[in-house]
DNA sequence: AACCTCCGTGGGAGCGCTCCCAACACTACA
DNA sequence: TGTAGTGTTGGGAGCGCTCCCACGGAGGTT
């Protein structure tokens, strides 16, 4: 019923001035509690909300972040990583009080259109990237200052605050875990070099190997893009190369790889370990269910959001850096004996021991 | 380095009027040709572009739409079809001009705060609201006509546009398809009845079988909840009655049914046809590739902008109603003679016909 | 030559808010 | 009694834009 009611609306009932009515909103100390409860009163009565707009153009905030996802992504749109991380921007962004605006680009043009139309027409108070690339053309015109940043994922340049997984020390990790389960002919099934991740899961996996002095052997090394499609192309070629266990850079390609060796009929773990990294829901419902590296998507979109507003309050210098750890999920495709109790096997005899 | 230019700047550096430049951005007739070239020179220079906030604020409009995605879902979020129609509605929002706002939320707090919150206070032009479940207080609320609203699947009450895949039909076209390959002991996985796609996939259903003088046995049907672990267990208490074919009424929940065949030994096509719903990008990677109905999620999504929009430029009255046309996907899980070649078998013997 | 019309243009008003300063009442102290 | 504080309040200005009305000059008509 209420409809477009204004400050001085609020006033007039009340018996303050526009002025008034705007302290008891804006929570300051000055007015008189008597007052206070009256206008609130009416607030509550007539239903009255400020309007944003015109707050915004006053006060030069809008507490509306941007959440860019460049148009490269678009075919990789499948892989839950990102339903998972849009989910927790989403959420932290309405704890902090932020509106939370999508960019889905399908490509560059759309992409050039986004700074005219919305970085520099003041609606946004920060932006959130993620999936760039090396030499990315979209970060190169958002990193130019005018507006806060935050990119998930390492980004190539320095200058930018950014929070990302621990890549490479989980790639680190797995690569000691297949080594000390006593494989030796360990192969890897790559993400894009021209990605930083793909970048640091290599060498971070190559660093895990060295560690218990082992290599990896350039035959058995095959690249993919993330698709569970790669994937399958990727163990195709790896199985004829005979290795004992493969590591592949995400969990998707892992899936794809496993669908390649079930047709070969080569058994996992049995003939050969899999190992994957990001640890999505269904890697755990994967047969057999999938040991991999497990990265908190959900907590890096929240801290992406924390960064974000911090820059935008100023309250923190830029660059920030943050790496979220990773975790290593033993499940049963690399062989290793798990004694974690599923729902299903909770009544197990009792143990021989 | 153009930071806060205003029409004011403009028209002075042009040796204009304010007003001039307004007409020349905003595409108006009576501007003198060349006049216009110049005020277009100077804002190509200077990088200028108008402060949205500013014009919002007289227009009352924003080019802002929201896209609104209930508490309930976020455990299903893993679902692909929720990435998929974000996708749709991105893509067309970019398309037609306008800027998508994203409410993911996780409880109902955060769902009656939106009201006052968004779409009081003006900064929304309309809504699209997904996964409504019946007698949704969601609804209910956002329904009372302030503001635009389109829903995406059919809702439980009249007077709401919506958008909607033909769900009866597709599940009508699911069991006449398991019909005429045979089939007799037909068994259903359901959605949730307190959705209406679970209603109408449960009628369409079995207006389908009733089409082949079939019915469904009480003891055939199971209720599950979307999740691929609802379906995984629902197909576990099936077995045992020895259906010759399943109807799960979602992909997600026939890989778990899958799964669970798997499980159990029980071969897909040959001992038993199983069928899903929504056509999901990795319903062609299962093994066996699963026969399923597939549904326009995007164009769903890219339609339901474009009725929001026509409301909101008042061109079309309320309420206006769109059924999505569904289609009969025929893979290998359901027995029936698939002609097509994939890449992996285009090597084929010459066929003994 | 006086009149009207029309086009292109400039500037006032106002969208709903916040910020700032002045005004007011009232108390406290010299 | 005068002066300086203190707490509370009201109203002007202005954020950058669009809308509307008025104004001046060119062109046509009587």
């Amino acid at each position: 019923m209420a409809e477009n009611l204004t400050l001085e609306d609020i006033g007039r009932i009340a018996g303050v001035s526009r002025s008034t009515v705007s302290r008891v909103i804006n929570h300051k100390s000055n007015v008189n509690p008597e007052v206070r409860e009256r206008v609130l009163a009416v607030i509550e009565r007539t239903g009255y909300s400020p309007n944003v707009l015109a707050r915004s153009l006053v006060s030069g905030r809008t507490g509306v972040i941007g959440l860019v996802i460049p148009s490269r992504v678009h075919r990789l749109f499948e892989d839950p990583y990102f339903s998972r991380l849009i989910q927790g921007i989403s959420t932290a962004s309405n704890a902090a009080g932020n509106t939370l605006s999508l960019f889905i680009f399908q490509n560059e043009e759309e992409e050039a259109a986004l700074y005219p139309r919305v970085v520099k027409s003041g609606v946004l108070d920060g932006l959130i990237l993620t999936a760039t690339r090396m030499a990315d053309p979209l970060l190169a015109r958002m990193a130019v200052g005018e507006i806060p940043l935050v990119i998930v994922g390492r980004p190539d340049v320095d200058g930018v605050s950014y929070v990302d997984a621990d890549n490479r020390g989980g790639a680190a990790k797995a690569a000691t875990h297949l080594a000390d389960l006593g494989h030796e002919r360990i192969g890897f099934i790559g993400a894009p070099v021209n990605t930083t991740a793909g970048i640091d899961r290599l060498s971070g996996f190559v660093e895990g190997l060295a560690l218990r002095g082992l290599v990896l052997h350039p035959e058995l090394r095959e690249d993919g893009d993330y698709s569970d499609e790669s994937g399958y192309r990727a163990m195709q070629r790896l199985i004829p190369k005979r290795p004992d266990a493969v590591f592949a850079a995400s969990d998707t390609m892992a899936a794809g790889a496993l669908r390649a060796l079930h047709e070969a009929g080569v058994r996992v773990p049995e003939d050969i370990a899999l190992m994957g990294f990001d640890d999505l829901p269904a890697s755990e419902r994967a047969v057999p269910p999938l040991t991999t590296i497990r990265q908190p998507v959900t907590r890096t979109g929240a801290r992406a959001v924390q960064m974000l507003n911090s820059l935008i309050s100023g309250e923190k210098e830029r660059p920030l850096v943050e790496i979220m750890p990773v975790e290593l999920v033993v499940r049963g495709s690399c062989g290793a004996v798990v004694h974690a109790l599923t729902a299903s096997s909770a009544q197990l005899k009792p143990s021989p021991a």
